[in-house]
DNA sequence: CGAAGTGTTGAAGCAAATCAATTTTCGTGG
DNA sequence: CCACGAAAATTGATTTGCTTCAACACTTCG
């Protein structure tokens, strides 16, 4: 099974074979998790960077009134924290959804890996697509109806495992419940249940024992008024969504040079 | 009047004299735009890198049925786009809410702001910064109730504003309509203008012809549920808000060492 | 001074929350 | 392997926060 990290920062350079051992390298030390674990618990500076190796973890906030809010899903190849070390203080904690395999990776050997070119800019790629997801989140649950909301969700997890070979064509394990899913959308697990019983209804998703399939994806994203670009994925982009509306606009780029880059 | 962005840097990390010659210098080329004007619209690739310097501008999303979503709010200070450069393509628009002064800062003067440790860092600090905001903001919209999540919002402005000197211990000038916060909280115009009866009510705000006050901001941020944790700021911890709860957590900590940084 | 934009108010409707009960699934130990 | 308990999913009834629509008042500015 190929290493979902190097298979993510594919997606935003071209890295060497050199680039690709030195990622192994630096994720061969994986630890298995329970589901619902702290990785890092608010206030508590982490001392290394973490990834998920497999399954699924989020980043959430607790109210006082002990609510919570997800804030991010973490799913394979996904660094927990990489930002985390710049600002003193973790105003977030982060915890498993799922069973996991994570890596810790020290200070040290990101610093090795922020060495080289390729990987630095792939790193600063990974934070800023996680910013447009978070942007992207919050415009859906500011002003799209709960079906339509939990569909784009779908359609980002589609994309999102599939970059990283955790998805096939139209289906992929979602080994969340619908509480969790419910603190991610914003909304009661009561809702979550009846607005998946309605995709079911309308033969948009199929979902029994974590497994979700998804009978027609063109359709859904459709429905969900998905549009990938703010994912930034290079080889996800599909026959489903390349063909909706303005494909030439959705081509994908190679990555831009970026200011801050070229200072270092 | 004192340089906004410079004041919002100096609470990230020390600034010696020289830095503030180059950012004084940076930001000297202002123009004034006009209320509800774009600055940089979706899919178009921004050639130089834009500042709020006064008023206040946002970033939005619009939706295919053409209602939007405003995803952050630029004050005095703030950078609109420094992250953009490195994905290629703006999934976004940015525009004004009220009439500004901005800054374009060409990109080779970034790369040279960013030859500065102090300033590079800086920078870094006020990206992880937008992206705590945007995490925070999708919380409060999840799981708060649009009267304590306009408070929020209020409160973090407050904080916000003082930073940069636009705002005294309990007022400010808010100039935006009730229409544009409704687009930020994902409710509706009617609604905004019900929730600022009700916080009129019980004396928590005064707002009339776009100015804004708090009698009692020790108040509204409990009502509000506000904890200043997660803007980062050094100075503006004020009584108001070092005195709630367990203070010892709360006082500000200088900018730790980044693994990303210290590679460079 | 008039027009457009903004703010305000009321009434009706709807999406989603809440509460509560029940069934199903899952993990664990006997 | 089955039985048990706990967690998760499901269903129904009721309530509520917010939307929508529509009318009207105020403000601001050309």
């Amino acid at each position: 099974m190929a290493n979902p990290l190097i298979m993510k920062l594919a997606q935003a350079v071209d890295l060497t074979a050199e680039d690709r051992v030195l990622l192994e390298f630096a994720t061969a030390d994986r630890r298995s998790v329970g589901a619902n674990e702290d990785l890092i618990q608010e206030c508590e500076p982490p001392e290394t960077v973490k990834v998920v190796m497999d399954g699924f973890a989020c980043r959430y906030k607790t109210l006082p009134d002990g609510r919570r809010s997800i804030v991010a899903w973490f799913v394979p190849g996904d660094f927990c924290d990489l930002h985390v070390a710049i600002l003193g203080r973790m105003d977030h904690s982060i915890g498993t959804l799922s069973p996991c395999t994570v890596v810790e990776i020290p200070r040290e050997t990101i610093e090795e890996l922020t060495g080289h070119r390729r990987i630095l800019r792939a790193l600063w790629w990974a934070t800023l697509v996680d910013a447009a997801i978070l942007r992207e989140w919050l415009a859906s649950m500011g002003r799209r109806q709960s079906d339509r909301q939990l569909a784009h969700l779908l359609c980002e997890l589609l994309l999102r495992l599939r970059a990283v070979g955790h998805a096939d064509h139209d289906s992929y394990q979602l080994p969340v419940t619908q509480e969790q899913m419910a603190d991610t959308l914003g909304i009661s697990a009561v809702h979550v249940n009846r607005v998946l019983q309605h995709l079911r209804e309308q033969d948009l998703i199929t979902l029994q024992s974590r497994a979700l399939r998804i009978p027609d994806v063109e359709r859904l994203m459709e429905f969900a008024d998905f549009d990938p670009t703010y994912l930034h994925l290079r080889d996800v982009l599909t026959e489903a969504s390349m063909h909706r509306r303005d494909s030439s606009q959705r081509a994908s780029q190679p990555v831009a040079e970026s200011p801050l880059d070229e200072a270092t």
